[in-house]
DNA sequence: GCTTGACCTATGGGTTACCCAATGGTTTTA
DNA sequence: TAAAACCATTGGGTAACCCATAGGTCAAGC
């Protein structure tokens, strides 16, 4: 019953692409059996649970590694919970901490925008290239702000 | 007067490492000298000037690549100040979604980290992984909120 | 039986803004 | 003069996929 999905069936059914699926194999999240005459990849009704549990863990924030290895605890027959509770716990201020970064990256878009409805487009010279952008103070290193 | 600068020199006077220098050498967004006899980058007191306008542009969120074509512009004659107006004005709503996305997955963390508190660590069996994960809805794709 | 189209495989490259290691040449310093 | 410090280039890594290519497989229709 369901069983002996091909990668294209499995995807299908998880609501995800066939490189996704591949992705996740690859990354050694799903194990499915081969197909002795083809080669092809059989995955089975447990892999589509494995495959809906990952949707939910990666809506979590979870990384791939770490669902990785929050499967391979559970496949050892240990609990993976406190694991799972230790890392959204550590995951969570990151998470406000990067919202932070961006709410002050779009207060400076948004005065940027502001203060340039009054300049005029200059042409640039030898020491101006635009303005606009100069106009603004540089101060530290962006290297925290800069992740997209 | 302040010419002739070494990548780890001009890297040092920017306040960024001599990698990012290379870097953006490599993309085209420095355009250095060679000293004749070693090789060696030799960038001048306008490839500061850049570098410092490349920070600034950087906070206001513009990705290396586009402050390539904006500095492309400048070198050409043309103002860039058009193009820099018009790449914010797009990006802004971007980083406004991306602000929405984070602030949801936020809640949900909070969420599930606050509903498990009454949980236990269950065992995993033939059917459940972690029952804290397991607890939460999957519904659509993650897939804008995955990115990091 | 054979072609056609849809699917499968594996490999490798692209995305972003860098960082790091290895190898080998150069400059500076003790 | 020899070690320490710096330079160059090359190639690989990061996260989570997406896409292109080349070649094998399968189901259906003629």
């Amino acid at each position: 019953m369901l069983n002996d999905l091909k990668v294209s069936e499995l995807a299908k059914r998880g609501n995800v692409t066939a490189e996704t699926v591949r992705h996740y194999t690859r990354e050694g999240l799903l194990s499915p059996k081969r197909h002795p005459d083809n080669g092809y990849q059989l995955f089975s009704a447990t892999d589509l649970e494995r495959l809906h549990f990952i949707q939910r863990a990666r809506k979590l924030g979870f990384s791939v590694a770490e669902i990785r290895d929050i499967l391979a605890h559970a496949d050892q027959g240990d609990s993976p919970c406190p694991l799972v509770r230790d890392l959204l716990a550590h995951r969570l201020p990151q998470i406000r901490a990067r919202i932070a970064e961006l709410e002050a990256l779009a207060l400076r878009m948004e005065q940027a925008l502001e203060s340039w409805q009054a300049m005029p487009d200059g042409t640039p010279d030898g020491h101006s290239l635009c303005r606009l952008i100069e106009s603004f103070p540089e101060e530290a290193p962006c290297s925290a702000t800069s992740r997209r």
